[in-house]
This record gives C-alpha cells, sequence and structure tokens, in this order.
DNA sequence: TAATCATGTTAACAGTGTCAACATAGGATG
DNA sequence: CATCCTATGTTGACACTGTTAACATGATTA
C-alpha cells in the first residue's frame, strides 16, 4: 500500500462526476466519495480547496462533453444545415434527459461560475456551437441579430428540458392540461421542435 | 412564556419562505428556524414530516404567488389581448429575477413535487393562465394544438429565466457571444419576447 | 546527502436532519 | 367537575456533513 495515491485527484473527479449521476450532487458528500478512493476524508483537500470546487470541475466535465455531442450533431455530413439544426436541439435535449442530475448541476446555484473561470469557459463554448449552425441557417444575419437568436433557441431548449425533468407535471395521476400536453410533447421531441424553432 | 406557541406552523412556514429567497433553501436549516420561532430545534417535526415537506409548502407558496401576478397581468383591462400575453411573459420573468432563489426551489429537484399532491397542484394551476390567454389569441385552435404552444412559450421564457440568473455568463469579465447577447436581452426583455414571441 | 514541498493522515469542531422518550396543555368524554 | 386522550411541545442522542489544524511521509531538488 504506497502512502501517496498517484493519481488522485483525477480519480476524484471521475468518482464525483459518477456519484453527482446517480444520486444528484447534493447527496455527494466529500467523506464518501474519499472513502471511494480508499484515502482518509481530509485527502480531497489536498486538491480542491472546497467541495464547492470539485463540484465546479463535474459540472466544467459536463458542458465539455454537451458541447462534443452538439458539435457531432452539428458535423454529421449527410444532414443539411437545417437537419444538423434540428438534431442539435434533439441532442441537447436528450443530454439534458438522461444526464439528469449531471444537467442539474450545471445549471445549478450552488456553484458560483464566477468564481470558476474555467467552468464559465466551458459553459461558454457549448454556446459557440449554437452560434455556428444558426450563422450558417441564417446567412447576413447581423451579429446583433444573430446572437439574441441564439438566445431564443438556447431558452427554448433549455427550458423545455427544465419543464420535462423537473416539473413531472405528466407523471401526476390527475388529469390536467398541462400535463397531457407535456406528455404530447414527450412522446414527439422533433415534432415539437420543428414547430417551435419555425425552421 | 406559554408552551404551547399557537401559531407555529404558519410561522414556520413565514419564517422558510424569508429564509429561502433571502439565503437559498439548502442554506435554510430546520434548526435555525426553529429557533427563530423562539421553539426547541425538533418543534418543526409536529407539523412537517422531513424538511423536505416544509420546503415543498414554501415552493408550493411561490407557485400560488406566481399564477397570482400573472392573473393580474392577464386582467388588465386597458390591454389588448396580445399586450395582455406580452405583459405576463414580462411578469414571469422578473419574479423568476427577482424572487431568484425561491423560483430555484420551485424548479429544484430536491422536492420530488410527486410526492406532494399540493405542490403538484399549484404548479399546474400556475399553466393555467398560460393556456386562458393562449385560447383567447388563438381562435379556433385545436386543445391538442393550444396545449402544445403553451409548453413552447412556457419552456421560452422558463429558459430565458434560467439563463437570465444562473449561467452569468454576461458577468464574466470575458468579451464572449454568449455574454454579449445575454446583455443584450437582460436590458430590453421586452423587445426580446416580442421578438420571440413572434405575436 | 540534506532540505523542501506536495501530498497524505488523525483528531477535532460546529453544524445538520432525524428519531425516541418524555412533558404539558387543552378539548372531549364520563 | 374530574379524567383521559391527543396534539404539540422539550431534551438528549445518533450518525453524518464540510472544514481546519497539526502532524507524517515520500519524492524532487539544491
Amino acid at each position: 500500500m504506497k502512502y501517496h495515491h498517484g493519481n488522485l485527484k483525477e480519480e476524484l473527479i471521475l468518482s464525483a462526476c459518477i456519484v453527482c449521476e446517480a444520486d444528484g450532487h447534493d447527496s455527494m458528500s466529500l467523506r464518501s466519495i474519499a472513502k471511494e478512493a480508499k484515502v482518509s476524508q481530509t485527502a480531497p483537500y489536498r486538491h480542491f480547496k472546497t467541495k464547492e470546487s470539485l463540484l465546479a470541475e463535474v459540472s466544467s466535465r459536463g458542458f465539455i462533453e454537451l458541447k462534443e455531442i452538439l458539435h457531432n450533431a452539428n458535423t454529421k455530413k449527410t444532414l443539411s444545415t437545417r437537419d444538423k439544426f434540428l438534431e442539435m436541439g434533439q441532442a441537447y435535449i436528450e443530454f439534458g434527459l438522461s444526464k439528469r442530475n449531471t444537467y442539474d448541476l450545471m445549471h445549478s446555484s450552488v456553484i458560483d461560475k464566477t468564481q470558476f473561470p474555467e467552468l464559465l469557459n466551458s459553459a461558454v463554448g457549448t454556446f459557440e456551437e449554437l452560434v455556428y449552425v444558426l450563422a450558417e441557417l441564417n446567412p447576413g444575419i447581423s451579429a446583433k441579430d444573430l446572437d439574441i437568436k441564439c438566445i431564443h433557441h438556447w431558452a427554448l431548449v433549455h427550458g423545455l428540458v427544465g419543464l420535462l425533468r423537473n416539473e413531472n407535471l405528466d407523471a401526476s395521476e390527475i388529469d390536467t392540461p398541462a400535463g397531457n400536453a407535456m406528455g404530447l410533447v414527450r412522446s414527439d421531441i422533433k415534432s415539437f421542435l420543428i414547430s417551435a424553432l419555425e425552421v
């Protein structure tokens, strides 16, 4: 048994990523992931100043993964620009729904992004993929209008993920307009995107 | 000093509402609000089975307040239907930005809405205001299309609030497209809504 | 070889949600 | 009016948390 671990920081991050996605970030304790790495309770403090800074790292990797996913959707050569755009929307929503807890962390207020420049960069970077495809889709658009269009579409998919993830409105036994609509949209996200994005 | 408080449940809820909005729901402890009510640490457990159920009450009241705000916007008699709709959108966003932490709680995953029917009802009720105005704005629309339109617009404003609240993209010193766009939208929400809602 | 410094450990602190066991007050029942 | 029941309060305890201080070890470097 070595006294020094050798690769503790990376192992802690990977552990944290798994636990955050499995149980949610507020069920994750530094102590439990330290134990998982067979290391003392306070060893993580040699690599992360606070729990928040470890979570920031997890969040940052989430944004990087999401950016890659969007990039892949945006570089499917067989697709038209319009279809690439739709594919990105679907991929975004799929990420939000499948990596539920990670997505939650990424947009959670437990991390003050302004205090973690690297995280801020990752988050901003994700946005760029959207800029690229929208620019291609709207030739001649002004920079300002392009930016606003990006916000518009980002807000739409982000909001939809939020509603589908958190509200559980369609999980209610009660038969409500909100619940019915949510079920409809969930069952055919692509159709919804086509009508909502109006492309 | 009376042994029995008399109105403890309501006082705890009000205290919790204040603390949640001031410090965020995960900085709120049952013990601290019990102390605030000059009552023992475990007294709250006579009225709330868990901390989560107190938070559910806070969240529920948030939805009720939001519904009222939307209803008020929707019943300004001097306005056209279109303007009432815009007013609702602005009121929604304003609520999300001003009652930041409460809004956070309302859409947080720390509360499993399916376990609190009353909360689920409050959340669903908020949706109804949107249904009313959109029905008025789109005479002859099918029920299904109306529902989907509601989700569309709800997702948009909800997503926008999320971006404006959490991302802090425009708080970065870095000059990024995302940050610039966020600043633009924030400075003139009404214009953004007009272009995005296409009404 | 010796010293420095990153990285590990142990012990402790204050704070948390929650439960079990006990105390009291006020309303219902005889 | 007396008695009992139940809702509502208290005390004490448990296991858990993030975090710090003080100390130990081992690898790098002078």
